[in-house]
DNA sequence: TCTGGGGTCCTAGGACCC
DNA sequence: TCTGGGGTCCTAGGACCC
């Protein structure tokens, strides 16, 4: 999809059309640009650029939070097009997609024929534009579709792989990042073509299994193959959440709370997806952007609030160098579908908790997210309150703000 | 420039086992 | 006294993608 995310603003709001505009944010907060369009992206700005930095290069852009959810839809729209004109389609992300359209030339007449078919469709359905590229290898085509933007059509006929990529910058192709690029350069490569005539084993030495790969691309090779026919629901490796402060904080009260809300948000959506975790993970960022991660294997999985904060926070006190910090994270790893053999004194604690959450997510379902919360994911100010006078909380003995692995109690559940 | 948040995959070292 | 070869699991860090 072209400029997807600034195009689905414009369907909600098209006074914002031939405009500047970014998405991520507003434009003295920290964070990137998720998307700009293509009025912005004259000025410079681009994606992933700090939101401080686009509003200095174009004052006049303007800035939008933006809306997932809107985001989500829009692309369930592309993909029931998709999914009429080949049964084999791959979303790569919430914007891109793969089509497996061999053997369609009856249906849909040759490439180019078919691809401007799938390209009004798209366009009927949604209102939006797309660029397609067409070619023998998944590679090739995403470089194509690259090529073909804005709202093109480039097609790759076989053989020409090579020349076609040639002349573009090693950083067109898709695994090449900054660090990468970089070190071509360093070795006097800059184009793709240089790539593809370098000596290959000085490549391998260089830059490993990773360089030979490399090379392979070059020409236009591609060992990820074409479709798993199998795919399907390819289930989550990873759930995580990370936040970064307004402004950095060495406040231990806010460093819980905060930790114990990531921790939430994780278990939740362990629970959604009925997973459960065996291992925890915590990333930390200081101010001068240096990045600790800490990792603990618990022996039984989990998909429970109070354990994932509790090996969270420990695992933070325990890295953490009394320095302010700009970013925690939270990470469930390890994914399993089931919790596996626990002790019976264990079962009887989990059995309690289990009960006691699938009320709070029914709560939250109802009246949001921040309805129910553990005590220590309130913050200090909250339970500085509590403990002057416990009657702010109704229905709660003092002793029930601790948090740890415990059991939730008799008020805590009611 | 002052650097998000959600992910995946890879490398490398060490503990431990046979 | 000097010290193998294979495997798995765990942890930490980093590149990259959208």
């Amino acid at each position: 999809m072209d400029a997807f995310f600034v195009s689905v603003e414009e369907l909600f709001d098209p006074s914002l059309k031939g405009k500047p505009v970014v998405v991520g944010g507003r434009p003295n907060e920290r964070g990137v640009v998720s998307a700009a369009s293509y009025a912005a992206r004259k000025f410079g700005v681009h994606s992933a650029m700090p939101l401080r930095t686009a509003h200095k290069l174009c004052p006049q852009a303007i800035f939008v939070e933006g809306h997932r959810e809107r985001y989500r839809e829009y692309s369930g729209r592309v993909y029931e097009v998709l999914q009429k004109f080949s049964p084999s389609v791959e979303m790569a992300s919430i914007d891109e997609a793969y089509l497996d359209v061999t053997g369609s030339e009856r249906l849909h007449g040759p490439p180019f024929e078919a691809a401007h078919k799938l390209h009004d469709a798209v366009k009927r359905a949604t209102n939006l534009n797309c660029s397609i590229g067409i070619a023998a290898s998944r590679m090739v085509a995403k470089v194509a579709s690259d090529q073909a933007k804005p709202n093109g059509i480039l097609w790759i006929v076989p053989g020409k792989e090579a020349s076609f990529l040639a002349p573009l910058d090693v950083r067109k192709i898709p695994g090449v990042g900054k660090v990468t690029e970089r070190n071509l350069h360093a070795c006097g490569i800059r184009k793709v073509g240089d790539l593809a005539s370098f000596d290959p084993g000085f490549l391998e030495e260089r830059f490993g299994k990773w360089g030979v790969a490399l090379a392979g691309k070059a020409r236009g090779e591609d060992a990820g193959g074409w479709f798993d026919h199998e795919v399907g629901e390819t289930s989550a490796k990873s759930i995580s959440h990370e936040h970064t402060f307004m402004v950095d904080t060495a406040d231990a009260g806010t460093l819980d709370a905060m930790l114990v809300r990531l921790a939430e948000m994780v278990a939740r959506r362990l629970r959604d997806h009925s997973l459960y975790a065996r291992t925890v993970q915590i990333k930390l960022r200081y101010s001068d952007f240096s990045t600790f991660t800490r990792a603990r294997t618990l022996h039984r999985a989990t998909q429970i609030d109070s354990e994932l904060a509790a090996a969270a926070r420990e695992l933070f006190h325990k890295a953490w160098k009394r320095k302010p910090i700009r970013l925690l994270g939270v990470y469930a790893q390890q994914l399993e579908a089931s919790e596996g053999q626990s002790s019976l004194l264990e079962e009887d604690k989990t059995q309690a908790w289990r009960e006691t959450l699938r009320a709070v997510d029914k709560m939250r379902e109802k009246y949001g997210d921040g309805i129910v919360s553990l005590a220590a994911g309130m913050g200090a100010s909250f339970r500085a309150r509590v403990h002057e006078n416990p009657e702010n909380l109704p229905g709660k003995e003092p002793k029930d703000r601790k948090t740890g692995g415990d059991a939730p109690s008799a008020s805590s559940r009611r």
